[in-house]
DNA sequence: TTCGAGTTGTC
DNA sequence: ACAACTCGA
């Protein structure tokens, strides 16, 4: 070896410089480093990343195309599968050693094993997405936790993640290997260009990350605790996609946070950050959680194949108006609000028993920051067969959740504008409304706004009746 | 073994 | 008030 040679640093779902552990090794070895990006779309199978999240990922490897140039280093783009890349890489360059960050995906621990086979080169894995490493966090008796409650606090009892790590003063750069142009990677979307509403809402990058993380924490913890509740507004922290892609990581909000006054808005926000955790470690324990039901008598739920009111609910057409909302804000944004997460999920999974997972697959394909531990995990606990311990008969009812946390029919008014004039009484169930309210706010159901497509009253006995059989069965 | 407790509900 | 189970200590 010649200190010449370089190292990789492979970039993977920790998009920044600051605080990576792994970037931070391959700088003190003293070796050029190589930075890459691989597109892998083999690797992960049907968990191949999905449309909205490929647009960010199109703006946030420019974004750290950018900051690396600043500090004169290439980083190297390239497609196909990983671990063949990375031989070839290994090979051109003579690359000593490769860095790069853990993730709880099964195909990615699957992919790591294959690379640091496959390759001459020393293999460095290191945890660049979580606050602790999953097998860290353990019950007295040595097991990993199914229950949130238990895991949050035993996460807490460690008093927090290590202090964050900055960005690498000085990368020594390597000599520029082959690389390929963004822009000829196809991310963006073609005709239509769809991503207009993504435009507007996001600024993707490390520096749009801290710029977000910047504002909310000045602006939105301390109303956090209820306005995160209040879809109309602006009070969750919209730090998911930034996290999704480690534009910035758990470590660095954890830090940010308790450099603010404490607090019930920071206390739950630090909450928030556990449940993103949670998930990474039920994916990390149980890998097959994106397919299967924890709970397996699940897998004898009587689901329903209903292809139209599947599409249907897709589009935003199902005649509930928060739940159409909530598709609709997802389709034009690549985001949805946290509180009608669960509505629209509950809605599909209760209300019309299709599968959770086709929820999973659609949010997977449409929201900017699909994590797949974090989709996953709350799917499952929407559908009350995951880990949690919930009861059967909690089926979130559209209209009243409407009426508590839209109370004005904001949200709704928003991004279901056929709705836009009638009543706030009525907002949240237009069957209800008498004729005249009806038309005087230009609404004809049937015609500019579909009837519901299923009975709320029926839909919800139907459920329950589903779950206490396949529950007697056990 | 017992016992306390459970993000997000509904009627 | 309900209805009710499982986890974790």
């Amino acid at each position: 070896m010649t200190i010449s040679q370089p190292v990789i640093l492979w970039f993977r779902n920790d998009l920044r410089l600051t605080d990576h552990a792994a970037l931070l090794a391959a700088t003190e070895t003293g070796q050029p480093v190589l930075p890459v990006f691989i597109l892998d779309d083999t690797s992960p199978g049907r968990w191949a990343m999905g449309g909205a999240a490929r647009w960010w990922l199109h703006h946030s490897l420019a974004a750290l195309q950018a900051a690396l140039a600043d500090r004169g280093c290439t980083l190297i783009l390239r497609r196909g599968d990983s671990a063949t890349v990375l031989a070839e890489l290994v090979r051109s360059t003579r690359a000593t050693d490769i860095f790069t960050g853990g993730s709880a995906d099964p195909w990615a621990r699957r992919l790591d094993q294959t690379v640091a086979e496959a390759t001459d080169a020393r293999f460095h894995r290191m945890r660049t997405r979580t606050l602790f490493h999953p097998d860290s966090i353990r019950t007295k008796t040595g097991g990993s936790y199914s229950v949130y409650t238990p895991f949050a606090n035993a996460c807490l009892a460690l008093g927090g993640p290590k202090p964050p790590s900055p960005a690498p003063m000085e990368i020594r750069a390597a000599d520029v290997a082959a690389t390929e142009r963004l822009d000829d990677w196809g991310l963006l979307p073609g005709k239509p260009d769809w991503a207009g509403g993504l435009r507007d809402t996001w600024t993707p990058g490390e520096a749009g990350a801290m710029e977000r993380a910047d504002a909310f924490l000045t602006h939105g913890l301390t109303g956090y605790a209820a306005g995160r509740d209040q879809p109309a507004g602006d009070g969750t922290s919209m730090l998911s996609p930034h996290l999704r892609f480690g534009e910035i990581s758990a470590a660095q909000l954890w830090h940010l946070a308790h450099q603010r006054p404490n607090g019930k808005g920071r206390e739950i926000f630090i909450r928030e950050l556990l449940w993103r955790e949670f998930c990474a470690h039920l994916l990390w324990h149980n890998p097959g959680l994106p397919e299967a039901p924890l709970k397996p008598e699940f897998a004898k739920m009587p689901w329903r194949d209903d292809k139209p009111a599947l599409t249907a609910w897709q589009r935003g057409q199902t005649g509930v108006p928060i739940v159409d909302a909530g598709m609709r804000q997802l389709w034009r944004t690549g985001w949805m609000h946290n509180r009608v997460r669960m509505i629209v999920a509950s809605f599909l999974i209760k209300h019309l028993m299709i599968p959770w997972q086709d929820g999973e697959a659609w949010f997977w394909d449409t929201l900017v920051d699909a994590d797949l531990a974090s989709n996953a995990g709350n799917w499952q606990w929407v559908a009350g067969c995951g880990a949690d311990a919930a009861p059967y008969f909690r089926i979130f009812n559209p209209v009243l959740q409407g009426g508590k946390f839209d109370a004005d029919g904001d949200y709704v008014r928003h991004f279901v504008p056929e709705l836009a004039k009638l009543d706030a009484k009525y907002i949240h169930a237009p069957w209800v409304a008498p004729a005249h309210a009806l038309t005087s706010a230009g609404v004809s159901l049937g015609k500019t706004y579909p009837h519901p497509i299923v009975d709320l009253a029926q839909g919800r006995a139907r459920a329950l009746e589903a779950y206490a059989k396949i529950r007697s069965v056990t």
